[in-house]
RNA sequence: GGGCCGUUAGCUCAGUCGGUAGAGCACCUGCCUUUUAAGCAGGGAGUCGCUGGUUCGAGCCCAGCACGGCCUACCA
């Protein structure tokens, strides 16, 4: 391949040369073919297959659109371009000016009569009738996997479209986008380890954010009402089929709102998304039939407990510890203090024995609220909040409360969390003063929504793992030569 | 963190009992002006992940390491 350029090069061919002017797209050439048979027409693209034929010779080209047939004739481009077409390479990117017609079996292609090379490629490309199948290779250069898989180019369009969706679903809902710091000097709103950096001229510690949560909630008392923020968030933890360190989340705030009015707009979120992808509200992951139509179950935290471990297991942590116990987990290898709270047992029966059960689209409610400190208390009971996770085919895809506006208690609960991480918990929160500042000039009652869009993107295109919607997914590096 | 599996040509993969490394695609040469996984004939291409060990001899057996995959654990 090298030896074909340098061969170009010879003849006077530039094989790196500027802009190109394409009047179709392969797949517009292909489809308007009544219309635009005998007519010439320009298109460029990417060389996946050539045939020779002596004196002539068919090739595939492919653009982001579709593929068409090239069809080159010595007689029809002179010797000149032949020469230059004879030191071509699968791989190599061309621009072709040619008429438009039929093979004798029927495929549309283009009879070329200028052939211009546009970057010759120096590397062969994967097998191509396999493709790039070693995952590895596959996130790695993604590039790769791009040219020769269909299959993921697909994904990512969809990927891409579901965000545009998510947009468009808030903003005509009066959602006003925003963009809240990434380096935080403190992280919040949710439990997980930070990454930590430090900023030159401040001689400052920052963290990447690990939730949007409570800048938007300051906008909210900046009196923007509805506000929404699409970004990536940063987590310092295992990474696995669903856990990626650096992640996509959709977070809302709706001023004058509850949680129930975020599962309501969550579950017109899932049937949009799912309409425009699928047609309907039903589709499948990994074998599993989902249906996204509302109204999606409502399942009470304790309730859900309570039908794995009884309703006697509810009454003490004793008793919880012993149930936990009995169901087989193993209720002392929780992190933290010597003892499992009531409300981590209650959290480690939820991870294990009932959220991987939801298949069918599920909203889990009224969560402890030593396990939520900045949702409001529910009415009745002053240890539950008003809180709940999203769950279909077991996935958690979402988080969402009725935030808690109420300044002293929302320092109660930071205090306790403060005290925990005292204590030795990593991933407890920290006392963010100017956001208790801001609580205290007043923020309305809101109703606050995060979604895993990566997770979101998994399940619409019903892609096994995380890595497979992340375009350059994390990666060890390789090791250098 | 634990378990299982993998790593051989650019890619997809074989490699038997331990005996000097194989195929297809891609690449190069020749023939071929309607092929499409074009065809026919020929050719070049390897640090068998790395390091050490056993052995007369290691892609193959053993140990360690690296990277990855799947499962599991952890994880809002």
């Amino acid at each position: 391949m090298r030896a074909n350029l340098e061969s170009l090069r010879e003849n006077g061919v530039d094989p790196y040369p500027r802009r190109f002017e394409r009047s179709h797209h392969s797949r517009e050439v292909v489809n308007d073919f009544d219309r635009l048979e005998g007519s010439e027409v320009t298109v460029a693209g990417r060389l996946m297959a050539v045939r020779g034929h002596g004196k002539a010779g068919f090739a595939d080209l492919v653009d982001v659109k579709g593929k068409m047939q090239l069809y080159v004739r010595r007689d029809e481009v002179g010797d000149e371009q032949f020469a230059v077409w004879e030191l071509l390479n699968v791989g190599d990117i061309v621009g072709a000016r040619g008429e438009v017609f039929r093979t004798r079996s029927d495929e549309v292609s283009l009879k070329v009569k200028k052939l211009v090379l546009l970057a010759k490629a120096l590397l062969p490309l994967p097998e191509k009738w396999h493709g790039l199948k070693d995952k590895e290779l596959r996130y790695r250069r993604r590039y790769l996997d791009l040219i020769s898989n269909e299959e993921t180019r697909a994904v990512f369009r969809t990927r891409s479209r579901i965000v545009r969706i998510m947009r468009e679903f808030l903003t005509e809902r009066d959602f006003l986008e925003a963009e809240t710091p990434i380096l935080q000097p403190i992280y919040g709103g949710a439990f997980a380890r930070a990454f930590e950096t430090h900023h030159r001229s401040l001689d400052l510690t920052l963290y990447l954010r690990i939730a949007d949560e409570l800048y938007l909630k300051r906008l909210i008392v900046g009196g923007f009402e509805r506000v929404f923020e699409i970004g990536k968030d940063f987590r310092n933890e295992g990474m696995d089929r669903t856990h990626s360190p650096e992640f996509t989340q959709l977070e809302l705030y709706q001023a004058y709102a509850d949680y129930n009015v975020m599962m309501e707009t969550t579950e017109s979120l899932f049937e949009r998304l799912a309409c425009e992808l699928h047609g309907g509200t039903r589709f499948t992951w990994q074998g599993q039939e989902i249906d996204v139509k509302a109204p999606w179950k409502r399942v009470k935290v304790m309730d859900a407990v309570a039908e794995v471990v009884g309703e006697d297991a509810l009454r003490s942590r004793e008793a919880l510890v012993v149930a936990a116990r009995a169901a087989g987990l193993d209720p002392d290898d929780l992190q933290g203090d010597e003892l499992p709270s009531f409300g981590k047992l209650v959290e480690k029966i939820l991870d294990e024995l009932v959220e991987p059960k939801l298949t069918e689209p599920t909203f889990l409610i009224d969560y402890p609220l030593e396990i939520s400190p900045l949702a409001k208390q529910t009415p009745d009971d002053p240890d539950i909040v008003e809180r709940f996770e999203i769950f279909i085919a077991g996935i958690e895809l979402g988080n969402s409360f009725t935030e808690l506006n109420d300044p002293d208690e929302q320092v109660r609960r930071l205090s306790a969390q403060v005290e925990k991480r005292a204590g030795g918990d990593e991933e407890a929160h920290g006392m963010d003063e100017d956001f208790i500042m801001a609580l205290r000039h007043g923020m309305p009652p809101t109703g606050g929504l995060g979604i895993g869009v990566d997770r979101v993107v998994m399940l619409m295109t019903d892609s096994p793992g995380i890595r497979d919607v992340i375009l350059f997914p994390t990666m060890r590096p390789e090791q250098s030569e």
